[in-house]
DNA sequence: CTATGGCACGGATT
DNA sequence: AATCCGTGCCATAG
């Protein structure tokens, strides 16, 4: 946790730093806890509830539009228009943020997660092990699996381990199937149980997640062939049968319903930091980028304190002036902060423009270090602005900002493409050959990874029959 | 003999 | 300084 120098007189240009790196590696959710506990803990900071419009910066009226801009002037200019979002309400995908609960009883960020599995649960459940479910709920992890294990909870209210385990069960059967289980592979168990339930499972399924895990997700198709005792196409029918309807973190599925179509890695399902979309909702028009702080309204030190200074003397002076300086440095860091991001996407959004608007096809490679030297601040910087943040695309999408320094994703990108409309299966060989044939330079070893970044299957497992094919 | 995966190395990136 | 990524070489399966 981030903690104050206590009384730290003078805001020394290293506290600047320090402070403004940490700052800026924050996502929103972290920079909403840093926010409210400064402000509680500062009496010189202040909140003015009061929005400004973004584009002109005049005074809102409360829960509306700009009266001067909300209909955009006719801007014929691409320059993508980026600004700060003042806002506290939970957008990610359009339903508005309740809280049944105080916010403070869990952890931020899986805190909807949480209680949304908990309000589940709780109706099962004998009222004396609400607090076993309620603490068992508060230590998911950004994938939805247990950052404790059963017998920790079990020292902790001094319980049975039949209890904590009989609610453990309760809660990995709730909705988003396997939730709080303690590793992936017993999240895939609970999902084949409760999935014999209904529907039919391959026995060969279950084998196969008991046996390798490791071997599994590597794709190790021969070794588990021969550890079964079956054939390589056995095992690729029944990892077809997995992956079609397991999922190893089950936080991930669930939070995203508008694309679930997307099994491939990349998506992310947490509040975005950024919100990239078109000016008018028209793909012809600029971008509007907002980068959002999650409060209404914005911060300041407190004028009235300011002037209380003045009139008192000493002791409780030096006391007064401190907070007063401690305000200072942390909106003044936080402006920094917006500064350095808004700066990063500006740039990012125009080099990255068509990847926004066509695909991961379009993305263009480009590196944190390229991004620093346009930026003229130390890599590291940059680093930091990156690292964590989520970004909303236009077409609903939450992707990590990482995605747009992704090296090699529009090659991956082609690769997939090429093998979804192959006519029989191409051998890696022939691939790199098709891919060159684009533009793409790689070596034949390469696509072979790029193979199993995509979770595709190699030339002699991949169906040659009617499957599908456009 | 061909296709593919493992290991490891070097250079770039963070 | 640590980590990631593309690639070459070699072993192995078919």
């Amino acid at each position: 946790m981030f903690q104050y120098q206590t009384h730290t007189l003078r805001p020394l240009t290293t506290a600047h730093l320090a402070q403004t790196m940490t700052l800026l590696s924050l996502t929103v959710d972290e920079l909403r806890q840093q926010i409210d506990a400064e402000l509680s803990a500062n009496p010189a900071l202040e909140l003015v509830d009061e929005r400004r419009c973004p584009m002109c910066h005049r005074v809102l009226p409360k829960g509306g539009n700009c009266p001067v801009c909300s209909t955009p002037q006719n801007d014929q200019s691409l320059e993508p228009i980026v600004y700060i979002s003042p806002r506290d309400e939970f957008y990610a995908t359009g339903d508005t943020y309740q809280d049944d609960y105080p916010e403070d009883q869990f952890s931020s960020q899986v805190e909807n997660l949480a209680e949304y599995v908990l309000r589940q649960v709780i109706p099962e459940l004998e009222s004396e092990d609400h607090k076993l479910a309620a603490f068992i709920c508060s230590h998911f992890d950004d994938d939805g699996l247990l950052t404790i294990t059963p017998l920790e909870v079990m020292r902790y209210f001094h319980v049975p381990l039949d209890r904590v385990n009989a609610v453990h069960n309760v809660i990995r059967r709730a909705d988003p199937i396997g939730v709080g289980s303690c590793s992936t592979q017993d999240a895939l168990l609970i999902q084949l149980d409760v999935l014999s339930e209904t529907g039919m499972v391959p026995v060969l399924a279950r084998k196969i997640v008991e046996a390798g895990i490791t071997s599994m997700s590597r794709q190790h198709y021969s070794d588990l062939a021969r550890q079964m005792g079956v054939t390589v196409a056995k095992i690729a029918e029944a990892m077809r049968f997995i992956s079609d309807n397991l999922n190893p973190f089950p936080a991930r599925t669930h939070w995203g319903d508008s694309q679930q179509v997307n099994p491939n890695r990349g998506e992310v399902y947490h509040r975005p930091d950024i919100i990239i979309s078109y000016l008018n909702n028209d793909p012809e028009k600029a971008l509007v980028v907002e980068i959002i702080i999650p409060i209404g309204g914005y911060l300041r030190v407190n004028p009235l304190y300011r002037q209380a200074i003045k009139q008192t003397e000493g002791e409780t002076q030096e006391g007064l002036r401190s907070d007063l300086d401690r305000a200072g440095l942390f909106v003044k860091c936080l402006q920094q902060r917006n500064h350095t991001i808004r700066r990063m996407m500006q740039k990012l959004v125009m080099i990255q423009r068509s990847f926004i608007q066509y695909g991961e096809k379009s993305l263009i490679p480009f590196t944190r270090a390229q991004m620093s030297q346009d930026l003229e601040v130390h890599e590291s910087t940059v680093s930091r602005a990156v690292t964590n943040k989520t970004v909303q695309l236009p077409n609903g999408r939450i992707v990590p900002l990482s995605m747009f320094f992704d090296r090699s994703l529009n090659v991956r990108t082609v690769l997939r493409e090429i093998i979804a409309r192959e006519a029989r299966p191409l051998s890696d060989s022939e691939l790199v050959e098709m891919l060159s044939r684009e533009g793409y330079r790689v070596a034949r070893r390469t696509v072979a990874k790029y193979r199993a970044m995509e979770g595709i299957l190699p030339a002699h497992l991949r169906h040659p029959e009617p499957g599908y094919n456009h």
